[in-house]
This record gives C-alpha cells, sequence and structure tokens, in this order.
RNA sequence: GGGCCGGUGAUCUAGCGGUUAUGAUGCCGCCUUCACACGGCGGAUGUCAGGAGUUCGAAUCUCCUCCGGCCCA
C-alpha cells in the first residue's frame, strides 16, 4: 500500500453550489437515457399518471411545485429499481382555448368556419406549450422524454381516436343514450355542463314577497327570488306542520300576471323558517325545482331559452332578456299590487366553473353515460385503492355519495373531440361505427365509415354529429391511454393495474371520480394502485394562487435565483402530504443555503481518497456509531417515503445532515482524517474516510429524487459518472450496527459542553483544554473526542479536585470537568 | 346547514398520552477556526386558539365554543 497523503486537496474544485450548475446538467441529462422507459426491461412497469396540465397561458409557482413533488415519486421509484413510465402529456381539450380565441380575436364560434375556428385554437395552444415545457425541463421534472414521440396530446388523433372508440363501445353496450331533460347550462359558452362542473358563489339578491289567490282563503304569501319564472311555476309547496297554512293543502293557487291554477302541496322541503313559509315551484329554478316536479309528476314549462330570453310560455315578456323581463315583471307586480314587500338577501348562484358566469337549468337533447348504477363499485373501489394520505379518501367518498343523476357527456363546442355518430336523414336512427378499428372520426366534415343505414337500409343522405365529448370524456382514461390502451396489447398487459394517480385535491370529484368510473366501465378494474393527492400552493397569506388574484409571482426569476433543487426541496419541506403549501420567497431563500451546506460538505470529503466498499477496511467503534446513526435515519424515512409523503423524510435528512453529520461528525472525524501528527493509526484514518464517504453516498442517494441536480453532480464527480438517478434507494446496511447508539444524545450534549465552556471562558473553539473529565459511557469516543476539542488528558468518571470546572450540559442530566488552559488561569 | 383540514414563540412547521415542547426563517450576542460568514457556537421569545371532561399524567384522547382555509348542500 502507497504511503498515506498529508496534503489533502478537494476532488470538487467549485467553492459554491450554483443554480447555473443545474443548467449545465440538463445540457448533459438530455444526451443521456438515464430517464427513458424500456417497457422490455423485465423490471415491474410502475406508471405514473399524471395530470396533463392544461395549457391556460403563463405557468405560476404552484402548477410547478405540484409537478415537482410527482416528479419526486417518480424519481423515488425509479431508485427503487422499477421501470417508471412516467410520459409527458397534455391535456388542450375544451373550452378555455375557446374562449380566449373568442376574446382576444374577436371570432365568435358560431359565425366562424369550424375548421378555421378549430386551428386558431390549435396555433393558441402551441404558443402555450413551449413556455410549459421550458420550465418543467428546468425543474428537472423527469418525464421519460420531451420530445413529441413518447409524449401524448389529448387533442391529437391518436388519442382522440381512443376516446372515440371507448365510447363506440359503452354506445354498443347501452351504457349511452339522448335524453331531453333539464341540465346545468352556461349561456356564456353556449353549452351544457355537468354537475362537477358548476360551482358556487355568494350573491346579493332581492327576495320579493307576493300574493297568490286561493279560492275561498286569504291569499299565500310567497317569497320568491326568481319571479321571472312565475310562468313556469307548477305548483306553491307548503310544510305540513306549518299551522300558518292549515287548510290550504289541495287547493288551488293562482299565478299572478300569468293566471295559472297550480295546486298547494305539503311538501318537507319546504323551509318555514326562510321568506313567508311558502315558496313557488318552477320548472327548471334550481336542482331541488327539478326533482319537485319529478317526485309530483308535474308538467314543467321552460321559461328561459338558450339564448337566455324567454320563451313563448312568457307570454307578452317572451322573446325579452331574462334580467330585463325580471326588471318588467317585477315592475308589472307591484303596479297590480301583487308584490307587497321586497328584501335584501344573499343567494349561493350556481356558476360555470370555466366562464364563471351563472348558469341555468334549461331542457335540452343530450347524451348521457350511465353513472348511477355504478356507484356501488365506484364506491367499494375508493375504499379499496389506498390513498395518500389517506384523509383525502373523503373527498372522493363524498362526491361518489352525492352523484344522483347520470353524465350527460355531449357539448356544443368545436374544440374536442368529436363524438362519432351519423343521423339517417331517412329515419332519424343515430348510427354510431363498429367498435374494432381505431379511428378518428370527424362527422361534422366526413362522410360515415359505412354504406347504409342498419334501421331502414337507406344508402344515402346522413348528417355528421356536430357536438364533440365534454373534456372529461378525454382526460378521464389517461391512465389506460399511457399504458397503451387498444393500440399495443402487450404493454397494456403488462401495466395495468400498477398505475398511479398522482393529482391536487382540487380535481378529486372530476378528474379522479370520472377515471374510476371510465376504466371501471372498460375493464371492470380499479384504474390505480395508489391515489396520491396534494393540497394547493397558497400564498403567504393561506390564500389560492391564482393569476386573477395577482399573488403568484413569475416563477423564473425565483428559479434562476435560487434554483430548482431549492425549489422542490422547499416544496416538501413546508408542508406534509395532503396539506397546503405557503409560498414565500424569504423561507424559500432559507431552503436555498441547505444547497450550500450539502455541497461543501461534499467537497470537504472529497478531499480524502474514498475506500469503496474495500473488504478489507476495519471499522473504529465510533465510525460503526456514525453509520448506525446513519441506518437509524434511513430506517425513520423509509415508511414515510412508502407513503409517497417526502416532508418528513426531507425534515430528517436535513436535520441528519446538517445538525449530526457536518456539526458533529465531520467536527470530530476532521483529525483523524487529516492525521497530520500521526496520532492515528492508518487503519483508524481509513476507517474514518471510508466512514465519511459512505455516509455521504447515503445522503446523496436519499435527497436525490428531492434535489437531483447537486446530488447528481457530487455523486458524478465522486462516485459515479454515470449519476445517481439510477442507482438504488438507501437501506439499512445490518453490517453497519452499534449499540453505542444509546450514548448518541450524551456524546452531542458533551460536545455542546465543551463549546459552552469554550464560549464562555474566552477560548478560542481551536484552542484546546489540558485535561478533563467527561462520562465513562463515552470511552469508546476518547481520541476522536481529544482531536475535537483539544484535550491532551481525557479522563472520564469525576475528577480528583476542584481545580477542574464543572459545566453542566445544556440538556442533559449531568456535567463535564475542565481543567481551563493555562492563560486563562489568574 | 353539512363535510374535510388546520389553529404550537414574530412567521412557518415537528411532536398526536409521560420530552426541560422540534426544527427552520427572522431577531440578539460571541467567534474571520485550515469544507462552508449562504458559516460556527450560544441566547431570548410559547397560559401548544378558548372552555369543559377522560386520565396518576393531555399540545397529544373526547365534547363544546371561537377563528381560518377548502369543498359541498
Amino acid at each position: 500500500m502507497d504511503v498515506l497523503p498529508k496534503r489533502f486537496t478537494p476532488k470538487i474544485k467549485s467553492k459554491r453550489w450554483k443554480p447555473t450548475a443545474e443548467e449545465e446538467l440538463l445540457a448533459s441529462w438530455s444526451e443521456e437515457t438515464t430517464y427513458e422507459f424500456d417497457p422490455d426491461s423485465g423490471r415491474t412497469i410502475y406508471s405514473v399518471d399524471t395530470p396533463p396540465p392544461y395549457l391556460s397561458g403563463h405557468v405560476h409557482v404552484g402548477q410547478l411545485l405540484h409537478y415537482t413533488q410527482i416528479d419526486i415519486i417518480a424519481r423515488y421509484r425509479r431508485m427503487q429499481g422499477l421501470e417508471v413510465n412516467f410520459p409527458l402529456g397534455i391535456d388542450r381539450n375544451g373550452l378555455p382555448v375557446e374562449l380566449r380565441v373568442e376574446k382576444e380575436f374577436g371570432m365568435d364560434m358560431h359565425t366562424t368556419p369550424r375548421a378555421e375556428f378549430v386551428s386558431k385554437c390549435r396555433e393558441q395552444l402551441d404558443l402555450y406549450e413551449d413556455e410549459v415545457l421550458d420550465s418543467f425541463k428546468r425543474l428537472a421534472i423527469a418525464f421519460n422524454t420531451y420530445k413529441d414521440e413518447g409524449s401524448y396530446r389529448t387533442d391529437s388523433p391518436d388519442y382522440r381516436a381512443v376516446t372515440q372508440a371507448t365510447f363506440i363501445e359503452l354506445w354498443h353496450r347501452g351504457l349511452i343514450y339522448s335524453d331531453y331533460r333539464p341540465n346545468n347550462w352556461c349561456f356564456e359558452c353556449r353549452t351544457t355542463i355537468a354537475d362537477a362542473e358548476v360551482e358556487y358563489e355568494e350573491r346579493p339578491t332581492t327576495l320579493n314577497y307576493l300574493y297568490f289567490e286561493v279560492e275561498g282563503m286569504e291569499p299565500l304569501k310567497i317569497a320568491t327570488t326568481r319571479p321571472e319564472l312565475l310562468c313556469a311555476c307548477g305548483a306553491v309547496f307548503i310544510h305540513p306542520d306549518d299551522e300558518r297554512y292549515d287548510g290550504y293543502a289541495g287547493k288551488t293557487a293562482t299565478v299572478p300576471l300569468f293566471d295559472l291554477e297550480v295546486p298547494i302541496i305539503e311538501s318537507p322541503t319546504a323551509k318555514m323558517d326562510f321568506g313567508t313559509g311558502s315558496l313557488m315551484v318552477c320548472s327548471y329554478g334550481d336542482m331541488a325545482d327539478v326533482m319537485a316536479f319529478r317526485d309530483h309528476a308535474l308538467e314543467p314549462i321552460a321559461a328561459i331559452s338558450p339564448e337566455g330570453t324567454m320563451t313563448e310560455a312568457a307570454g307578452e315578456y317572451a322573446g325579452m332578456p331574462v334580467e330585463a323581463a325580471k326588471k318588467a315583471i317585477v315592475q308589472d307586480l307591484k303596479e297590480k299590487g301583487v308584490l307587497y314587500d321586497q328584501e335584501h338577501t344573499v343567494q349561493r348562484a350556481p356558476l360555470c366553473w370555466r366562464s364563471k358566469t351563472p348558469i341555468e337549468f334549461i331542457a335540452m337533447d343530450e347524451y348521457y353515460l350511465k353513472q348511477v348504477e355504478f356507484l356501488d363499485e365506484l364506491r367499494r373501489i375508493a375504499k379499496e385503492t389506498p390513498f395518500y394520505p389517506d384523509f383525502h379518501r373523503q373527498i372522493l367518498l363524498d362526491w361518489v355519495n352525492r352523484v344522483s343523476v347520470d353524465w350527460p357527456i355531449s357539448r356544443r363546442r368545436y374544440y374536442g373531440t368529436e363524438i362519432p355518430i351519423w343521423y339517417c336523414n331517412s329515419c332519424n336512427e343515430p348510427v354510431v361505427p363498429e367498435t374494432g378499428e381505431l379511428r378518428y372520426y370527424q362527422p361534422w366534415r366526413e362522410d360515415p365509415p359505412f354504406q347504409k343505414c342498419p334501421e331502414c337500409g337507406a344508402e344515402e343522405g346522413f348528417k355528421g354529429e356536430e357536438r364533440t365529448f365534454d373534456t372529461w370524456m378525454d382526460s378521464s382514461i389517461s391512465g389506460l391511454q399511457i399504458i397503451g390502451y387498444l393500440r399495443d396489447e402487450e404493454l397494456f398487459e403488462k401495466a395495468f393495474g400498477n398505475v398511479i394517480r398522482p393529482q391536487g385535491k382540487e380535481i378529486v370529484r372530476t378528474w379522479l371520480y370520472y377515471s374510476l368510473l371510465r376504466t371501471y366501465q372498460l375493464t371492470k378494474k380499479p384504474a390505480f394502485k395508489e391515489v396520491w393527492v396534494s393540497g394547493h400552493v397558497v400564498d403567504e397569506n393561506g390564500e389560492k394562487m391564482s393569476k386573477s388574484k395577482g399573488n403568484s409571482p413569475p416563477p423564473a426569476p425565483i428559479i434562476d435565483k435560487y434554483g430548482a433543487d431549492a425549489m422542490r426541496l422547499f416544496g416538501v419541506l413546508e408542508a406534509g402530504l395532503g396539506s397546503d403549501v405557503r409560498f414565500s420567497e424569504d423561507r424559500m431563500a432559507g431552503v436555498a443555503k441547505f444547497m450550500t451546506k450539502l455541497w461543501n460538505i461534499a467537497r470537504f470529503i472529497s478531499m480524502f481518497p474514498d475506500p469503496g466498499d474495500a473488504k478489507d477496511i476495519e471499522l473504529t467503534p465510533v465510525d460503526r456509531w456514525i453509520l448506525s446513526e446513519t441506518n437509524k435515519t434511513i430506517e425513520t424515512i423509509l415508511p414515510e417515503c412508502e407513503y409517497l409523503d417526502f416532508h418528513k423524510p426531507a425534515i430528517e435528512l436535513r436535520s441528519f445532515t446538517w445538525n449530526f453529520f457536518a456539526d458533529h461528525v465531520l467536527e470530530m472525524l476532521k483529525g483523524r482524517c487529516f492525521n497530520g501528527d500521526d496520532e492515528f493509526s492508518e487503519a483508524e484514518q481509513r476507517s474514518g474516510w471510508y466512514t465519511l464517504h459512505q455516509v455521504l453516498r447515503t445522503i446523496l442517494r436519499a435527497l436525490a429524487p428531492v434535489t437531483p441536480f447537486i446530488t447528481d453532480r457530487a455523486y458524478r464527480e465522486l462516485y459515479n459518472p454515470d449519476g445517481i438517478h439510477r442507482e438504488l434507494y438507501p437501506a439499512p446496511r445490518k453490517e453497519w450496527a452499534s449499540d453505542l447508539s444509546e450514548h448518541t444524545k450524551l456524546l452531542l450534549q458533551t460536545n455542546a459542553g465543551f463549546w459552552k465552556f469554550k464560549r464562555e471562558n474566552g477560548v478560542s473553539l481551536r484552542q484546546g483544554v489540558p485535561e478533563a473529565y467527561v462520562a465513562k459511557e463515552l470511552e469508546p469516543w476518547k481520541s476522536d473526542l481529544c482531536a475535537m476539542h483539544g484535550v491532551e488528558r481525557l479522563q472520564f468518571g469525576e475528577p480528583p479536585d476542584d481545580t477542574f470546572m464543572e459545566v453542566s450540559l445544556p440538556e442533559y442530566d449531568g456535567s463535564i470537568y475542565i481543567l481551563p488552559p493555562d492563560d486563562e488561569k489568574e
């Protein structure tokens, strides 16, 4: 063996970790295959069904943090030796882009030629895509590839063909039907939307008190916020226990202005303490009205048209916009003395989640996908699928328990997947292509894929369906699409059943729910092996980040300043899984300091030769203890990692690295590793080198999923030029066991005691002391403690006389005794 | 009105039956020590939202109240 070096220079040259180093690494990564997905590797395939971001303009910090957290999962699983299928996907279907095109270019969807409108939308989407992808890359979101091949877009012919094929199959299985019924109708978007797409907002409104004449009785007093719906009134409800209205039930009331005779019905749904306690039930006023009409078999009357004007039913008000009609009707009611009082109140108005404008119930012919008959199965799947964190399962269960009607899936919009139906002009029969062929159909501009009508035999005269699907029809099968459903049977066979769904809690009732429903309908199986639900990213004040509130800073300058690693670490350090993360630049600056610390630790250790896994190492008891402490840390974090919650592991690793490894271990082993005065044997010195390098390896690998740049850089420089991201995640090593761990606290406190003594007595930390007494349990640390604190004679137990100063340990029941250096004595 | 989550030093967080209540950021003091001043060592700051209960013992369990966020009716 060569003579051991006496002088050491760090192998790592760079004195400071800088965010620009991340960009250099990115360039290397793009030429390597680390993240590629090889379905034939023989390893178990683990697929990540990432939320395909919807391109809605600029990315914000919240979105990016969310994706970094998902990326951590993918990287962690990859380091467990799984073949990770983590494709880039982008959601491009749907309303927002249409609305933006209409607004920005002054185009009206219904008067612009469809092909032109659609291509304008596509153009816009392409513009947004670059920005999102650049940010993702910069943050090291390790999709298998960023190339088109291997990625998916929900508006691509391939993707849409599969969406259509699933529809065709469900159609032929009888799960789809058309019906004329009231639905949430958005006037702005001019389409039906599903319950899941409705939001509510408190809005001020006026409560009007009206008289309804009742033959032979006092007029009924009715309170309503919707006088414009009088013409659609079908009944008056009173509560059966309401003594004010004894004797009214069963009679008829006369609707003012319109002279309709409507029944007075006792119903427990009437709230006795709201308004007058009696209410009018109008067709399509709200969900309760819709139910009331159904329950009491009343004939509905539509008062409002899809254009937002009053219908023929409104008589002289027909054709007026709803708001104008409301004013006119209130005026007329006042003039007739029917309206006797008004008061202000607050109402929860249903809004379209995309356009944020009020919706109404409007009856239309729409296609429905049956879901009510699947609810029991979905409830079972919701209960059996592992959720991380478990408590967010409740969001899904609450939603499943609330679903009561089937899912309207047709939309009167253009930028979406076309519904593949042609109608026979002769018999009006809707004809859907046969199953089997995987093909993208565009009925609005294509001839049908069949020769004649299966119903009447007509050989020509077919009209293509113009409507598109609800976009959730597309995105709800992303989990199937990414594993080759209907396209790659071999991959699908291998990969189905091992898919994770990571997503935010705000789209549980839509994306998660619909995904479970659709996958179950198509495969009879649960869609996901596990579901990971994260909280929101909110601003410093706890408010949800949104572009409209202006509380989301542009991410790029922040990343440039602190680095992607700092941002990623911040995301897991700040909150546990499922809780909201508060974004704060100040706190992120604090997190970034850990990057510097970690880099310097690596740089320090890089001074010493790495004995690797050399078999001839004879570990000193102290080194075995350090490795045992490392084991303990890994044992602590692994269960949390398995719950895909990296919050505690990140805290644990940071404190182990900084407050134990750097502050105590490095300080203690310094002397032995340099061994400038040959106080230690070569074996002891090598044992120290081995220990430092092994612990560093472990820390780097444990942090690699969270901070992929700095760990990869250091690992490449010291251990493996291919990088860290295909290494295995650390596991406890049984040969690293030591029972000295029971004295860890005492040891750390003893160190603190020496520091305290030196500080209180004006002795610099480098300066030594002639003699000291410490607890006898610390005997194994003797030589390292001497080197660390510069103790010339270290003794154990109690000192013989009172020339020693007693220093009580700050957080431990005990003391150490130190003989002060000569020049400190009087 | 219901559900879920939360309320711990100035701020954010850990702890979830027994700890002198964790760590971070900020603040204050000392130290330019040969990896790191984006550092080291130390310090101050907490009726653990409030009330009642269970318990030998509660930040931790139960109930109620108040406050915040999100979701739903």
